[in-house]
RNA sequence: GUCCCCUUCGUCUAGAGGCCUAGGACACCGGGUUUUCAUCCCGGCAACGGGGGUUCGAAACCCCCAGGGGACGCCA
């Protein structure tokens, strides 16, 4: 029987998401189970959105879980380069070969008439999807166009009629008409390939067995299935395992959730606790027992007892699974190791001191100046933001485009967020002071700390995040309708700021 | 809109036709231990989405409906 080999492809583009590392421990379960290999490979075919940051945080964060790689670009393998952008000639002899067989085709379409033409489908209530229009080229107007430097993507043909049919390990027969299947892009106009196809080389490449991935791909098997078949390589075997959801059952998103593994090592959250709580996300230890290490989980482990119904991700539950951790595997001299090397990291003691010196008169005083840059959630209520200007309206406005403008920041330094108040604070036509106020409170608890800004810039990101979602629920939360209108004078006020 | 997937307590789940009066855990409520609180222990509340079949018997098998989710990108 051929070697069980399963994989994690993360996208560096954000942060290290805990849906990845649900699906990595899987699929690393898995793999061990069968004494076979779990490799960790980089999706960066995106050009615009991937960042060698987000690469390196989301290693970082797989390896704080403990799911560790025996192949990937930090280690390499038998099967290197691990990264997608480093087997860009790869993908370019592999697309010649369906090109000459006739199963991909050169695209010349521009955006306008995809865009038109999908307009169109809507309208007449047709299936939306490319129509062939650059199929009807012959190879002499396709050569001259190539030559002449026309921009092109190249598509995949897709049978006209019938129907794919696969097996998924956990769900069965799964059965989707080639009506309902787009033309794909396999290779970009930028000259890169797409996820469908980059994907199906190198999961070939690598040899890998088995793809455990999210139900969100379950619709795009059959593009995957057909790459195989033209190729004439063996498909390896599917299993679509169900999606983390947020509380409202939708798709877990940062939206509605911290999603970023940092926000749990930041919160101070047990690797292996946080570990823990993913295995029991849809799986279940034979006895039942909540509490098992990955090693147990391996020798326990059985695909078919995977639940299909899409798991809440519930934090009420992984903080008493973060405290059974705590109280039952910490000694005192652990405890006191592991809690020092969270609260005082020597690089981020040394940021937070300059801030606090001036206001400390004996050391008892350090506590309560430093105790936020240490906890969690502040306890604050609505009266905590009552501001002689501001209402409470203003005040959750404030907080909201706070939220969403620093998540666009591209580095999370102290000097972006002072100049991201700033402009925020011109757009809305409010003092720095004042716009400032709601921030004091949501990040500190109180209207007077130190500076906020650099208290934001040591916090990070995902803390940050935290407190200020925090805040708005405290003042009674935005609804979905406000959402929307805010989220629309938000775009405004980022476009009227791009145009300076 | 089209297609696909899913459906047991509020949440995570057990359940492979009779062991189900549906079990465990979190949360919540009550009680005990504790100088307080927490921990810990004990107890309680609480679910098979609906309708049809199949069967002597359905939470489990089949069909329909409803609900939820996902996909429909030169993002992954």
């Amino acid at each position: 029987m051929q070697k069980v080999r399963t994989r994690i492809a993360p996208s560096p583009t954000g942060d290290p998401h805990v849906g990845t590392a649900y699906i990595a421990l899987f699929n690393r379960c898995f793999a061990m189970q069968h004494g076979g290999e779990f490799i960790l490979r980089i999706e960066d075919t995106d050009q615009v959105r991937s960042t060698t940051k987000s690469e390196q945080d989301i290693l970082s964060a797989l390896n704080w879980l403990g799911l560790t790689w025996s192949e990937g670009p930090d280690v390499g393998g038998q099967f290197a380069p691990y990264r997608q952008s480093e087997r860009s000639a790869l993908y370019t002899t592999e697309i010649l070969k369906l090109i000459d067989s006739k199963h991909a085709f050169h695209c010349f379409c521009t955006a306008g008439r995809l865009q038109s033409l999908r307009a169109k489908q809507m309208e007449e209530k047709s299936a939306v999807g490319y129509d062939g229009h650059c199929l009807k080229l012959s190879i002499d107007e396709v050569a001259l166009k190539i030559a002449t430097g026309e921009e092109h993507v190249i598509r995949m043909r897709i049978p006209a009629e019938g129907d794919c049919v696969f097996s998924d390990m956990l769900r069965g027969e799964i059965r989707i008409s080639w009506q309902q299947i787009d033309m794909q892009v396999l290779i970009k106009s930028d000259g890169l390939p797409t996820y469908h196809f980059a994907n199906v080389v190198d999961d070939h490449y690598m040899q890998i067995s088995h793809v455990i991935r999210g139900e969100e791909w379950i619709n795009s098997t059959p593009k995957h299935l057909l790459l195989y078949q033209y190729f004439g390589w063996q498909a390896p075997i599917y299993c679509h395992m169900p999606l983390l959801r947020n509380t409202d059952k939708s798709k877990l998103s940062k939206r509605k959730n911290p999603t970023s593994i940092g926000y749990y090592r930041d919160m101070g959250y047990l690797p292996e606790a946080v570990i823990n709580y993913l295995g029991m996300m849809g799986w279940t230890m034979p006895d039942g027992r909540e509490k098992f290490t990955p090693q147990e989980m391996i020798e326990n482990f059985d695909l078919s007892r995977i639940s299909l119904g899409g798991p809440v991700f519930d934090v009420t539950k992984l903080d008493w699974l973060n405290g059974k951790y705590i109280r039952e595997n910490l000694d005192d001299v652990q405890f006191v190791k592991l809690f020092a090397e969270w609260a005082f990291k020597t690089e981020r003691v040394t940021r937070i001191i300059p801030l606090i010196k001036d206001r400390v008169e004996r050391f008892s005083d350090v506590a309560p100046l430093a105790a936020f840059f240490l906890a969690g959630l502040p306890e604050i209520s609505a009266s905590s933001f009552e501001h002689k200007k501001l209402t409470s309206e203003e005040i959750r406005k404030i907080l909201q485009f706070v939220i969403w403008q620093f998540e666009c920041l591209r580095d999370f330094s102290r000097d972006e967020i002072e100049s991201t108040c700033n402009k925020l604070a011109d757009a809305l036509n409010v003092k720095i002071r004042d716009l400032l106020f709601p921030l004091f409170v949501a990040i500190s608890g109180k209207s007077a700390s130190t500076s906020v800004i650099d208290s934001i810039g040591i916090l990070g990101l995902d803390i940050t995040r935290a407190r200020l979602r925090h805040a708005i629920a405290t003042l009674g939360g935005i609804s979905n309708k406000e959402s929307k209108a805010l989220e629309k004078e938000f775009r405004d006020f980022w476009q009227t700021a791009e145009n300076d």
